[in-house]
DNA sequence: CTGTTAGCGCTTTCAT
DNA sequence: ATGAAAGCGCTAACAG
């Protein structure tokens, strides 16, 4: 529990900040009455009001917010966003819309990466709720949170982005996961494939089930049902997605259409189809900067609106911690671009 | 100055968090024992260490890290990024290095936005202040900084990326611009080409006049001075990008190769030259996905790179605020990728 | 090795 | 309308 203090040295100020003391001292007046015009209270005279805010300019007077929120109990005004790889740009425009809706309400965001090390999500978590955060957004990477257990009436309420937290009852809001390879694959159904692949990884990851889930009861329902022949989900570590199309290509009956599960994913399948396969059909999970120029169909969905219904979610709950915990989840949509279209049996 | 404070509301926690009063009562010593042994200090009997710990879990005691840090004069272990465009990728992927670096030292990152207003800057600054941030980063966007003038002496460092401050003197880390869109030139000419346009808005901001700049000292080496016939630089709400395309395209005498100065005209031009010119050259600045599975030449560079080098600037200045001001240049690097070597006269 | 006192900067009583 | 005292949770400085 101890952690052992930053490691970054101090140097003093040339010059102290200001306290409600000075800027009374020299105004005159008593720090209460300074604390008084800050706050904007009323009941101060006109005349007084100006010679305090006069005085706290001068002495370039900025307001100690840490004391004023110890003394109201510790509740600060921060949130922590805690996600596991800041590099992905999916998480950054989650993290733009949770910074957005915060905004809203007069909330800052703290971003703490896990650098999606399962072992440092409760280091980091601990760290955050010490500085007091007032409330917990996150990315679950860890296999347990149960760690987070009690934080609730204490005071903190924790909302799961993406994935379900494990073993802690939290509010959670995630993609349409299932529905969305679902949808894609209806579509490519509907156009006469059959031969239907999914390739993906890790495949361990919630999201990836799901959507590996959509995918097979979307071919279930046609009437195909040795999908797994046509499942590529790797994973960390092992054969990329290039690799796994070029592997389905060499199938005796090679899948007509491939439908990846992320953006990674996708990546390494345009790569290998563009080399050997330009009338496989495909639609990517994700969407992507330039799919439209090129034409790429995919299951898109709005990451920042992932973010705002977190930061909705957790804002209510600084209101009303009592109550079950809320699911929600946010839809996906298929955007027909051409590449879903192509090369259809 | 007086801020408004937060909307929220405030729920009472149904149980209080523990302090070391707390924890000592239980263990049956003093809250000055407790802190030693929370900080982790050695002289502390190990039974009477035990005992405190035990108490501590028994209580989930977490540390007020607030009441600490306002006890060692108000200086907080977060360093705050204030940003224009949270949506913008570019930004996402400095503050991924910002945040790895800062993490190294023991700091948290506030990520704060602006939301492109730069009457907003000051009033999201102050705030950040009020609240302590050790340090400042930001991607100036007001059209004056002058009121950070002092923060320096008062301990708090600032470090301005991406662009540097107006009337502020202070640390910044900025792309080699105008090195960047001068070798994708020089590049160009080695190939023969001349008629060369660099499209790119808004035209006002500085990295887009350093790129600009580039560009025409390029050309001018090559003996080419008319170069304003050529260049496209729009004002924001103006003519797009494609537009922009399509309007070089139809000159007497149009361009054999365009250079973009930012992503989002990349985008424009690329959309453009797929409808009408295939064999015009293309060379973009900024990298983008899939940028090498469809073959894009680009000026690139390491966006992490801007924000680790803009927080270790800043973290070597909260140890000594005196000298001069330092301003680092990243480099950028031309990527060959096929459009920048086509079409060639 | 452990406890007491004081105070960081602020705001909530309660007086005046 | 203004001020004095107390205390939020913590930790230096000094006892003992």
């Amino acid at each position: 529990m101890p952690e052992a203090p930053p490691a970054v040295g101090l140097a003093a100020p040339a010059q102290p900040r200001a306290t409600l003391a000075d800027v009374g001292r020299l105004a005159g007046v008593s720090a209460k009455t300074v604390s008084r015009v800050v706050l904007g209270s009323s009941s101060v005279t006109p005349e007084t009001r100006d010679r305090v805010l006069r005085a706290a300019r001068t002495l370039r007077f900025r307001p100690n917010h840490l004391a004023r929120d110890l003394r109201y109990g510790s509740v600060t005004n921060t949130v922590a966003f805690v996600i596991g790889d800041l590099t992905n740009p999916f998480y950054f425009a989650v993290a733009a819309g949770i910074e957005r809706e915060l905004a809203r309400h007069g909330l800052l965001m703290i971003l703490a990466s896990t650098d999606d090390e399962p072992e440092s999500e409760k280091r980091v978590v601990e760290a955050l709720l010490q500085q007091r955060v007032r409330a917990l957004l996150m990315v679950p990477i860890a296999s347990d949170q149960s760690y987070l257990e009690g934080e609730r009436q204490l005071g903190t309420p924790v909302v799961c982005i993406d994935r379900p937290a494990t073993n802690l009852i939290a509010d959670s809001v995630v993609l349409a996961n299932s529905d969305g390879t679902a949808e894609a694959v209806r579509a490519l159904i509907r156009l006469g494939h059959r031969r239907i692949a999914f390739v993906c990884s890790p495949a361990a990851l919630f999201t990836h089930q799901e959507r590996l889930r959509g995918y097979r009861q979307a071919l279930r329902e046609a009437g195909v049902t040795d999908t797994t022949r046509w499942e590529r989900l790797e994973e960390a570590g092992g054969a990329s997605a290039a690799d796994s199309v070029r592997d389905l290509l060499a199938m005796a009956d090679p899948p007509t259409a491939i439908v990846a599960g992320n953006n990674r994913a996708s990546s390494g399948v345009l790569h290998a189809l563009r080399e050997s396969a330009d009338d496989v059909a495909f639609i990517g999970f994700d969407d992507f900067e330039l799919a439209d120029a090129y034409g790429i169909s995919v299951v898109a969905y709005d990451p920042a609106e992932l973010g705002r219904t977190a930061a909705q979610l957790v804002v209510s709950r600084m209101d009303d911690l009592t109550g079950p915990p809320r699911h929600v989840e946010i839809p996906t949509r298929l955007i027909p671009r051409g590449s879903g279209e192509r090369g259809a049996p």
